[in-house]
RNA sequence: GGCCCCGUCGCCAAGUGGUAAGGCAGAGGUCUGCAAAACCUCCAUCACCCGUUCGAAUCGGGUCGGGGCCUCCA
């Protein structure tokens, strides 16, 4: 099958073409820097990463671009509260914002613009717009007028004069329809700003995406991604500015992810259920988050809340178990090749590890479904931990070829997803140490008490021997017998 | 008020015309001194009603419930 993707212009799932074969031209808009980043962000990006990722696995060639909205009333305002410069403010948040993405296991976009940096190209494409009649300046500031460009509102698909009982003029501006939108607006004294063919002033909201798109991307591009809340205004604005300018259609694909809410409600400032990134990855692992976010199909809601995060953390683990397993067996059996291939009965047995590629490719396929093809390695998992418990095969050149097939493609499909790419041991590792502290434990005390429980089991002491196990479970330790000692994790 | 989305097992979550993936939790079993991990077995007819169809969780209509956008927002 094809990869169809979800268009929101069609409102349907559409095979994927591309404007130029064999390559991709990715645009998805970035952060305005003025804070640091939330979990909303979080979802947006991994789930872009993934989709670029996934071109670029089945052989794309991946131009992928993610603006820094670096100069906007939201910057200005709040470097005004905290009486900073708003460039050093932007720059700070951009930076944070690169380290938070680069913790979720983010690539890098192959370009990430910065709106200040591309005033000049911003400034040409408000004078084109101008020049054909669909944009005007009036004191200072220029509209755009977006009566004049038939196509507005077809993405999301509302009705102009239905909107404009609601829409409202903020103080200040001057346009000449009630659904017009800043383009480009005149500098209050003390404001960071530009010279421009209209007096001083910056960019408005939307012009700065159109204006890098086109830069880096070209006229047209394959996809035009971001969250759900984007549609109106912000890129239906950029549609009329960019098909306004050239008259060529803008983008192919739009693909918008849904929401994150938290505890069933809408994540907001109001509601006072915001989590940056930086405070979620205080108490949970990057990679824990992401496999969260690529556990829900991308467009539906996806609710945060420490039980959902919590199961999200038994599922990564039970991947990274196995992953160990199929290391030490494959290290263990290096040497020992013995017996003749694999029984045709047991071939059934290694079919979902077997049919990995396809499933993860299939699942893939259809708009970057990441909740079936995790669903699909856990059925491969399975199959692989049940192979391993019932010994078929066990040490046979066959057996061992296919445990070693299933590591590799676990992280060549994990290479996409972002997943599974720490060494299980140290992962794990990880796992059972972070909290320790708070559960008033140390290493040294909990191997201490393991030692103890040893010689008590030594002695037939069993009693002594539980009571310890007991004490270390009430803080949420778990020791785990077998005959190479006793180890433990968290639970 | 306008536009739009959703309602699948205790929880999370795939499936959008062919007879319900998967994870977490739970029950029983194998293993174990006892446990844990792993494995095996068990655990839903898809909010409700009425239609279309040989056949519907999947299509249409209605009811109830939840949510979003229309203002900066991933």
């Amino acid at each position: 099958m094809a990869l169809r993707v979800y268009n929101t212009m069609s409102a349907r799932k559409e095979e994927f073409t591309p404007v130029e074969e064999g390559k991709v031209r990715l645009y998805v808009c970035g952060i305005t820097a003025y804070d640091y980043c939330h979990i909303g962000h979080a979802r947006a990006n991994v789930v872009f990463d993934v989709i670029s990722r996934y071109f670029k696995w089945l052989g794309y060639d991946v131009n992928y671009v993610r603006n820094f909205t670096d100069i906007d009333d939201k910057i200005i305002n709040r470097a005004n509260e905290l009486g900073m410069d708003s460039r050093e403010l932007a720059e700070k948040f951009m930076t944070a914002f690169d380290e938070d993405m680069r913790a979720l296991n983010c690539d890098s976009p192959t370009n990430q613009p910065k709106a200040t940096e591309n005033i000049d190209q911003i400034i040409d494409l408000i004078e084109g717009l101008i020049a054909k009649g669909l944009a005007y300046e009036s004191e200072g500031d220029v509209y755009y007028a977006v009566r004049g460009f038939p196509g507005y509102l077809k993405l999301s698909k509302r009705n102009m004069d239905e909107m404009i009982a609601g829409a409202r003029i903020a103080p200040g501006e001057q346009k000449k329809d009630p659904m017009d939108f800043a383009l480009w607006k005149a500098a209050k004294p003390g404001e960071p700003q530009w010279n421009s063919p209209w007096g001083a002033g910056r960019p408005g909201w939307h012009i700065e995406c159109s204006a890098m798109s086109m830069r880096y991307l070209g006229e047209s591009i394959d996809i035009h991604g971001g969250g759900k809340d984007l549609i109106f205004p912000h890129h239906e604005n950029e549609i009329a500015q960019s098909e306004g300018a050239t008259g060529k259609p803008f983008a192919r694909y739009w693909m918008h992810n849904g929401f994150v809410n938290v505890d069933q409600e809408k994540m907001s400032k109001s509601l006072g259920n915001f989590f940056t990134v930086r405070e979620i990855l205080e108490k949970y692992d990057p990679e824990v988050l992401r496999f969260f976010i690529l556990s829900v199909h991308y467009r539906s809601p996806i609710d945060f809340s420490e039980k959902n995060l919590e199961d999200a953390r038994h599922g990564l683990i039970r991947f990274y178990e196995a992953l160990k397993l199929v290391e030490e067996l494959a290290a263990v059996s290096e040497s020992e090749s013995s017996a003749d291939s694999i029984s045709d009965e047991d071939e059934k047995a290694w079919e979902p590890a077997a049919n990995m590629l396809d499933n993860f490719r299939e699942a893939m396929n259809d708009d970057i479904n990441t909740a079936l093809a995790l669903g699909n390695l856990f059925e491969a998992v399975r199959a692989v931990n049940r192979v391993v418990a019932e010994k078929k095969g066990e040490g046979n050149p066959e057996w061992l070829k296919r445990l070693k097939e299933f590591h590799s493609r676990m992280l060549d499909v994990g290479r996409v997803l972002g997943l599974f790419q720490s060494s299980p041991e140290a992962w794990l590792n990880s796992m059972k140490t972070s909290g320790l502290e708070e559960a008033g434990l140390s290493v040294e005390r909990i191997e201490a008490l393991i030692e103890e429980r040893k010689a008590a089991r030594k002695d037939k002491d069993f009693a002594r021997a539980d009571a310890i196990r007991d004490e270390l479970a009430e803080k949420g330790i778990v020791l785990l017998d077998s005959p190479q000692g006793t180890t433990w994790k968290k639970k």
